[in-house]
DNA sequence: AATCTTTTGTGTCATATTGACGCAATGATA
DNA sequence: TATCATTGCGTCAATATGACACAAAAGATT
């Protein structure tokens, strides 16, 4: 009889309960979503996980984006709940971890879930993404390669994006999707790949300039092809305190 | 031995899940916050319940809130979930469903739940409120007289009301909020409590009226001292089409 | 080495929006 | 009939916005 490791035994774990990660990060002009994929299939799901019994739920959270990117402290909110009755039926990782010798794998995986939806916003520079015991591929994607996740994991994704369009002015998205040092294009495309829509480049500069959150440096960004650009960076004191009202518009 | 009726057995009900209603009024240009105290006691708490095993979330709270309100089609969202562990101990409910002679009150109230809070607004002059089984009162408050809540139910709150200042651009409040014809002031006044500032009367009703959203009616609002105000009722179609946008703002 | 092409830095200008405020009309109350 | 808080409807200067022009930079092309 095998023996479960202690990670691996799900008894320790708040029954009905489990948690979904849409964890972002931005590259190469792309919004980027990390997915794992379930071992001996070509299913697709969001990075997620239980909680333990002592353990808060913001807890677990970090602790499965640990394990999933490397990183410690990261950005993350929770947006949403979902918990439709029939939401977990049929989960295809339920195979898997009866497959991998797990006690009480099938009980468990037939329970009802409320799975509450956190979001995470990560410097995809500095993420080692690497799969969990259900996978073998933990790996980023851009957002038009998400189409066919399982589950309502589709569903969880597409209310992750809208809580970070209609959060735009009021959480630093900048400041944790992009690396220390970025350009003001950088900055544009970021914005223009969460709003979906086109902005002017001297307008853009214009608004973000007057939010007076930025510090321009003496650098450029080298290296690319074309007139180099400077960088900038955030000033942190400013941006959490203009934050504090929206950056924009407001009564 | 006391049999427990079946809307009072805790059995049905998924375990470690609750969940917690912050329903909100408009009376008197008060924000009013729907509250219950706990039978024998002189706490107060939030409207709240328990998820049946083959409900979905949403019906669970629309169920509550049919019970708390006597109405139907309530505008509701989950806005946030409460799970740190800890949060439920000392329940001073536990007292009360033990008294009441439901089987398993204890072992039920000592589980750790994760509580989903959702945010309700209800026409004040439509709302019957009226108490559940472990309080004997259910009535309006005013925001300054919910000081002390059991539990993290003041920590709940908290969270809806920034909640709601956060999406007043977003979601139909005015409508959810008002009797369905209404003066300017009125309006003013609700979108001042909420956002908790005053607005420039004129500069006010210049913008609600070029968002295009209100039919102004020919009929005045009567009885009052002074001048009498004219009616205005909202134009839903314009209204839903103007908030996927968000009211005012936006890049 | 000169030229081309794309991108960036900076500025202009007409128009729209905003915030601050004025004043007459209204209607219950004294 | 005078009072007075409130409402309806406006004005106007200051500011913000959207659309666009032009030169400088830097790798690519010839």
């Amino acid at each position: 009889m095998v023996r479960p490791k202690p990670d691996t035994d799900l008894l320790q774990f708040l029954k009905h309960v489990s948690l979904d990660c849409v964890v972002f990060g931005f590259h190469d002009n792309q919004l980027k979503i990390l997915l794992t994929r379930i071992k001996n299939t070509e299913l697709w799901a969001l990075p997620g996980g239980f909680v333990r019994k002592e353990e808060s739920l913001e807890s677990a959270a970090n602790r499965v984006l640990n394990e999933r990117t490397g990183l410690d402290n990261i950005f993350l909110k929770p947006f949403n709940v979902f918990g439709d009755p029939g939401r977990s039926e049929k989960n295809p990782i339920a195979n898997e971890i009866i497959i991998s010798g797990v006690n009480n794998g099938l009980e468990w995986f037939n329970q009802r879930f409320i799975s509450v939806g956190f979001y995470a916003l990560v410097d995809f520079s500095k993420a080692v993404p690497s799969p969990d015991i259900f996978s073998d591929l933990c790996i980023w994607k851009n957002l038009n390669e998400t189409s066919s996740l399982i589950l309502d994991h589709n569903k969880i994704l597409n209310s992750a994006l809208e809580t970070l369009r209609l959060q735009v002015n009021y959480q630093p998205l900048g400041y944790n999707l992009l690396p220390e040092k970025f350009t003001m294009p950088e900055l544009q495309n970021l914005y223009e790949t969460i709003l979906g829509k086109d902005l002017d480049r001297r307008n853009f500069q214009r608004r973000m300039l007057s939010f007076k959150i930025l510090n321009k440096l003496e650098e450029r960004k080298t290296g690319g092809a074309h007139k180099a650009p400077f960088l900038y960076e955030f000033n942190l004191q400013n941006y959490r305190q203009a934050l504090q009202n929206g950056l924009y518009g407001g009564w």
